[in-house]
RNA sequence: GGCUCGGUAGCUCAGUCGGUAGAGCAGAGGACUGAAAAUCCUUGUGUCGGCGGUUCAAUUCCGUCCCGAGCCA
């Protein structure tokens, strides 16, 4: 083994300057720039993905952001499949992956448990069985009766994930449980020199940032880039019913008022903060540093950190 | 000026036929392995507009004052 390639990730809520670090230490560092947002991979979502423009894409190598055909479904096994032959294929030089998916980050740096797709006939009977309350409740004695450690996390009421649970059940023959514990056993760390650096900030401060993008973000059109999505077709896109797409979806159907849209959006996306924050909180190794002040004590970190792993 | 309807949690409001009150939203905290910008969980004491009166007891009834909306002058 000669060198390898070292991985910072880049880590924090929405708006929280991370792609504007990311583009500055890919350039100071003649690193890339990896995507790890799970809204800025998909095309045609540009303006209310947040996506770096053009032009900064520009300034330095950018990876994996506008890959995904508008329409498909992206999902976290898929990202973690594509990201490790990108790294392979990167220009010498750091990588910095950033975004605010903590799920994202997970799937590459931990892996997902290897299961196969489900099959059709399975999903469509989960979903028929939750749609209604009795199917639910159903489903959740059945989840409780075959995974009873399982079904201790997962509250009934989550039917997402009580039907990912069931699925794996039925599709696979093992309940959740068993294929974690089989992975564990056969956990592979990750493949590369690995840093984790968090960017964090007061939330009100936050809050005025995230408000003053939205204006930005309406400005340069995003109820145009909308209207086009619905003019091709994609009105039942997933993506679209996240936050800054549906209050867009919504304003343009009905009496909503453009002073409601930005206050709304930014409300929502203060809730995605909040959700993000809590789930990069929870990973140790992440150094933390303010958004508002420590830029250059973030850099040294990684100099430190690029200096260590070439060697 | 008169009449009517309101004034209850940060916001919108419900409610107590008199025993000091509760929803939604917001806010806060948390979970999270193929939709994750998703999905879900936990969390509500506030002079019930002020002051008096009746009452064992008033946010609830009565009086009065203040504030808001509407109608009539």
């Amino acid at each position: 083994m000669c060198k390898q390639r070292p991985v910072v990730f880049i880590m924090g809520s929405t708006a929280s300057g991370k792609s504007g670090w990311a583009l500055s230490w890919a350039r100071q560092f003649r690193g890339s720039v990896v995507n790890c947002d799970s809204v800025q991979l998909y095309k045609l979502l540009d303006i209310g993905a947040a996506k770096p423009t053009k032009e900064e894409m520009n300034l330095a190598p950018h990876f994996l952001y506008d890959y995904v055909e508008a329409g498909e479904t992206m999902t976290a096994g898929k990202y973690a499949r594509d990201f490790f032959p990108c790294i392979e294929s990167l220009p010498v030089g750091p990588a910095f992956v950033v975004g605010g998916t903590g799920f994202y980050f997970q799937a590459i740096e931990k892996g997902m448990y290897p299961v196969r797709q489900i099959p059709l006939e399975i999903s469509r009977e989960i979903e028929e069985g939750l749609k209604s309350e009795a199917g639910a409740l159903a489903l959740y004695e059945e989840f409780q009766q075959r995974d009873p450690e399982a079904a201790k996390k997962i509250h009934f009421q989550d039917h997402y994930r009580l039907g990912r649970a069931m699925e794996l059940i039925r599709a696979e023959g093992k309940t959740l449980t068993a294929i974690r514990r089989e992975f564990a056993d056969d956990q592979k760390p990750f493949p590369y020199p690995l840093l984790k650096i968090g960017i964090k900030w007061d939330r009100e401060v936050l809050r005025e940032r995230v408000r003053q993008r939205t204006e930005r973000m309406i400005v340069a059109g995003l109820i145009e880039e909308v209207r086009g999505l619905l003019a091709v077709g994609l009105a039942t896109w997933a993506p679209l019913s996240g936050v800054g797409y549906k209050e867009v979806i919504e304003y343009l159907q009905g009496k909503r008022t453009r002073e409601w849209l930005v206050e709304e959006i930014t409300k929502n996306t203060m809730g995605i903060a909040k959700r993000q924050r809590t789930w990069f909180q929870r990973d140790p190794e992440v150094f933390w540093f303010d958004g508002a002040t420590e830029f250059s004590l973030a850099t040294e970190k990684v100099n430190e950190f690029l200096d260590k792993s070439w060697a």
